[in-house]
DNA sequence: CATGAATGAGAGTTCATTCAT
DNA sequence: GATGAATGAACTCTCATTCAT
């Protein structure tokens, strides 16, 4: 009772793409398997055949997003340049993250909530986050203890970062007045300003 | 065929609150009309002698938020404090915000998404978005006109400031290690270090 | 965005016996809750106002039957007939039960397949149907304890029966040559010959 | 862009039997085609090479639990052996295919009714199931035509003695308490009890 | 005002079936 | 022959909303 001339094969990472920009833009609850399935040209009933439900599609978008940006975090911070250096990096890589990905990003972000209830799934990604928090105050404590940055809290310090650069995702527009690195460099200066010894 | 002691009449404040934390919780789409009804102790037809719809009920915990935390700013903003006073002061009245009214503050965060689609009511919540980021803007111009800040972009500072202030709704707890107001001072601290002339 | 005249109210039981109906002409499988609902004058979604899922359906369907033969069968059983009597008895009110409660009667003889899976839903059922069989056997073996009936294999024998009147469901017409009571006592006669000492 | 050891091909009889297994323990509409392919360690659009649907599917595991049953009857019935016998025989029989071919006998006697429906696919099978009947209904009209067995109603008696042996698949166990042989056997004497002439 | 039954429009998911490879 | 991707129809279940009582 069905079949196609099937254009091609979709592939698993289109998918994930796919599903990433409809959560973006209605939100987890909001988009269908439908409207998914229509991003990659294909009927709601063939993605399953690649995922086994709108959640395990979730997971996947976010374990891209992070996984990507877990690895440019960590290659920066195991470079052996000086810990401003490395802290600008980090803001330009988080950014051109939220900005090159922006659906993955955004659902990374705001759409991660929908799965935080449930133990299971909610804890290899709760490690992710973590791991990248942790990169974050690696670099933080390695200036304060190079002294190269001032002592603060640096749990604060550098949920405050986290949070100014996310929100970026909210509001960043491809029009605007500043480009990415400019923002970025915005942003890192602030910060770096705030770690500066007086 | 139907009656009850009807403890006492419900309230519309009672139910924009329960509706807050039921779209907390379970986020706008993810919560349904009963759930925010039993809350209140009453059934999801009863509700809409209340509400003509959800989409009303959000429409009105975004309100209240928005409401709140801009009056809040606004008698900030008018006193006569030095700047980094008013600075100080409007991040501690933001978390405070953030941390007294969590359910309505995590909704205006992250649920407000599932509204910006529908221009009609979208509108209402950007214009009460754009007046708190002006306010917000204001005592940073403020700053710099009188000497007292450096110079810097201020539309990617109040951005950051923002994102910063918002991002302690996704982590706080309330048993954490710093109160409310520490965790204020420790975020107003690094801005204002960021603002501080050199 | 619905709403319905409501011509009145629809009881629980006339959808256990609607439930019964449509599972005996197209299998539990085979039937939808739509196929159900509309033997009601509902639609598929009201249904789950009175019942929360189609296995429950099935359930009540299966206890509705198992409760009312139990219920026969005791009256019978308890009563001070002759041991012989009984058997006619029970045989009557078995392929009575069977036809009167026809769609019901074959639902719990072969629908209740679908549900012995589940151990949780399988218990209650397996209990009436185990003391069901009691009943029976006591009705026997209290015929050989008082001499009028041969011994013999208690557990076949009653199986046996059981597997004979059950089968009736299978092949009873309507317009078929004998009348309920007649093939009952026929059945009955073979087997109390069976019992039947030389 | 598939390939496979190809293990040997499969055949025809290994098929219906499998889709006999997950017939009986998924029913006939509970079976998906993916279940009756995994066993034979096929996928389901393998299954289309050798089966044009599941219901064919179906028909050939009716058609083959039938053709066996009537062939060992068959061959029962024509024998030269006293009635009695031949009637211990065929219960010897049933029961024995029963037991042997398990899942097929369950499919047939549970299950071939969701084909009832189907004018074109009931006609063989109930053509089978009368030639059967007929089979049995010709030993008992023998015996008594011979005197052995008393008179009364063939129809009922045998669609009784029918039920009761059909009734086995239901209640069997491999580890019960009696064999296959004995359980035959009582209900045989159970049987040819009744048909004794005082 | 409150209730609860009812609706109807999906939503996610399953599955028999088809066909290019 | 076998595979696996694809389809489309169907199904169970959910839910915002309405309204008679």
């Amino acid at each position: 009772m069905a079949r196609k001339p099937a254009e091609q094969t979709v592939h698993r990472e289109e998918i994930v793409r796919a599903a990433a920009e409809v959560f973006h833009h209605k939100g987890y609850r909001g988009a269908t398997m439908s409207d998914i399935a229509a991003t990659v040209n294909l009927t709601a009933g063939s993605l399953y055949h690649h995922f086994p439900s709108k959640e395990e599609l979730l997971i996947a978008v976010l374990d891209a997003g992070m996984t990507q940006i877990i690895a440019a975090t960590q290659a920066i911070v195991q470079s052996d340049a000086p810990p401003a250096d490395k802290l600008r990096a980090i803001a330009r890589a988080h950014i051109s993250g939220i900005i090159t990905h922006h659906h993955i990003a955004v659902a990374v972000i705001f759409e991660s909530r929908a799965l935080l209830e449930k133990p299971g799934v909610r804890a290899p990604y709760v490690r992710q986050r973590d791991t990248l928090e942790r990169l974050y105050r690696q670099v933080v404590e390695e200036g304060i203890a190079a002294g190269a940055f001032r002592a603060l809290d640096v749990g604060i310090f550098v949920k405050a970062f986290f949070g100014a650069l996310n929100w970026v995702s909210v509001w960043y527009r491809e029009d605007g007045r500043l480009s990415e690195r400019e923002i970025a460099d915005e942003i890192a200066n602030t910060f770096l300003a705030a770690l500066t010894k007086v």
